[in-house]
DNA sequence: AACCAACGTTGGCTTGTCCAACATAGCAGG
DNA sequence: CCTGCTATGTTGGACAAGCCAACGTTGGTT
């Protein structure tokens, strides 16, 4: 039995990369989200978040504040604007601008695609109490502003 | 200057999400691994470390200790024998089994390799102190394992 | 013998990230 | 004015990761 716990065990070189356990982190919560989440929903919540809080948007605000390449919110409004949750037109101030703005529609799919996020957090954090929980949380925070300058 | 600090920064709904930061410090750790990694040597140093620090594997060994599929497994480990640095060869004593070893070239390349990791942890965990660095890779650690079952 | 489970392989699909090229629009210099 | 330079949005494609389906082989069970 401890031998095939320890059998099942990562090696010792990798348990303690951040880099790698950020990454199987990560796929977990995209399987933990996939199973909740309509396709595509993880990008969908990002830029209507950000709409949300900020208001009205250029595409290439919302890459630089989501850290995501101007061609990726291409394609992202692009769904987003079919399903009529966002407001895409040009910016008659300056017209290489295309002023994104939140619809009604948007607004309620936003808050369905938080419960789920939420429900996705819970699971995710499950096996930590709420004091590592918030301690994890401000750990990757203060890392990701920490390398603030470098994303796209 | 505030004005514009704030401007840049990712939604609040978002900024908590451990979900969203872990993908986030996964693609960061990404970046600087491809910047000083031959390609795809992530897997490679993985596949490496698992053979050197168990042994002979058999490849579906291989896939549960890092969780990953047997198929990619497979891919990893034509391109590792393809620069002889593991040997494949069929188990006498089971033949659907094929038992991975690591050559010395395999163990020299696992060397380089971690140097290259460690770089990269240290870049990735700069804006941290050491306490704060360690009580990060605890809980990610200790979030891992009480997923484990999952994993494929 | 028949059935089922595990293994390795091939092929393909989907996400997420990124780069290159292009056309348009604003801005700065002469 | 005209000439660059930058920013913006779009299209297209490259690439790695993760996942699933199917197949043939082998081992174990009944």
């Amino acid at each position: 039995m401890a031998d095939m716990d320890h059998a099942l065990q990562p090696p010792a070189r990798l348990r303690g990369l951040a880099s790698w356990q950020a990454s199987k982190v990560s796929t977990l919560g995209a399987r933990l989200t996939a199973r909740r989440m309509p396709l595509g929903a993880r990008a969908d919540f990002a830029v209507l978040a950000a709409l949300e809080e900020y208001g009205a948007l250029s595409q290439a605000e919302i890459g630089r504040r989501l850290g995501l390449d101007r061609n990726d919110v291409s394609g992202i409004l692009n769904r987003l604007e079919d399903c009529r949750r966002v407001d895409r037109q040009a910016d008659p101030a300056n017209r290489r601008r295309n002023v994104v703005t939140l619809t009604a529609a948007g607004r309620r799919h936003l808050e369905q695609l938080q419960q789920h996020a939420d429900a996705v957090q819970a699971e995710l954090l499950a096996g930590l109490d709420t004091a590592e929980q918030r301690q994890l949380q401000a750990l990757l925070a203060k890392l990701l502003d920490s390398h603030k300058p470098q994303p796209a």
